[in-house]
DNA sequence: ATCATTGCAAACACTTTGCATACGC
DNA sequence: GCGTATGCAAAGTGTTTGCAATGAT
């Protein structure tokens, strides 16, 4: 118990040091999203912690996505299609989604594009790596694939 | 006169090649993404189009959209938010949006990423790089920007 | 005549907006 | 008590679906 408490308290912390004052639906939603590194779209967020705040509503998860990208806690990636999804920042890294399972993976690589300031005379301010393939797991279970 | 034709009549093979019957509302979806190599919605091609063909509806776009896609004859891309954006196929290349005007640039780069088959036994298909910052035009025409 | 294509209207999914209520200091 | 955060309902946006009308061969 006292241990489960100092995580909180940490969460606690961390968004006050972003100047997010940590009501308990903002703890959630970021306890959350370092939990689940899988990029989660606002209904996998809503879905996955309305049980333990049963008045959730999904506009609050919206407002609350939207402060912690304006606070730089989490970043919006756009990984396919109309979906948005959400990335709790660390450090820049690439996405690779398998067609087959819709799991996306975080790989760091340090190529040589993400050095780039600038590319014929534009400035570059942020870079985007996304690969789509196939996971090593659906490779394993599924020998029939390409 | 004669020299429009003509183009008119090489787009027809282009779509009879791929086994897609040429009517009038898909050459012009067509001609439109070849001349506007901007990455287009489906919005402004129906915007860009709607006046030759006045009985054109959205609903056909899509449809045709969904066809050249199927055909390989253009790709979808995801460029930022919740716009899905097409692209007549050509080779491979890196797509850089300007934050300040919109525009969507290509870029032929030989990445090395480009060349991996395979990431920590992940197998790659497809890969997508996406720049965004500010074009020289913008750059050049408001200096005050950062 | 037959089959494919078109295009309207309605349905859908996702996101934003307006506003009244509830909460925390 | 005051200012902020929440959450419902409604509106907005982009896309898809159902289906009847049209067009081509």
């Amino acid at each position: 118990m006292k241990k489960e408490e100092s995580t909180i308290d940490k969460l606690k912390k961390s968004l006050k040091e972003k100047g997010i004052s940590p009501s308990i639906q903002r703890l959630k939603v970021y306890e959350y999203m370092l939990l689940h590194r899988n990029h989660p779209s606002v209904d996998m967020i809503y879905e996955g912690i309305k049980d333990e705040i049963p008045t959730l509503s999904k506009t609050t998860v919206y407002n609350i996505l939207k402060l912690f990208i304006k606070k730089n806690l989490v970043k919006a990636i756009t990984i396919e299609g109309n979906e948005l999804r959400y990335d709790a920042y660390t450090k820049p890294h690439i996405h690779f989604k398998c067609i087959k399972c819709g799991n996306i993976y975080d790989f760091e690589i340090d190529d040589e594009i993400y050095n780039k300031k600038e590319i014929d005379g534009n400035k570059i301010l942020e870079c985007n790596i996304y690969l789509s393939g196939i996971c090593k797991n659906c490779l394993k279970n599924n020998k029939n694939l390409i």
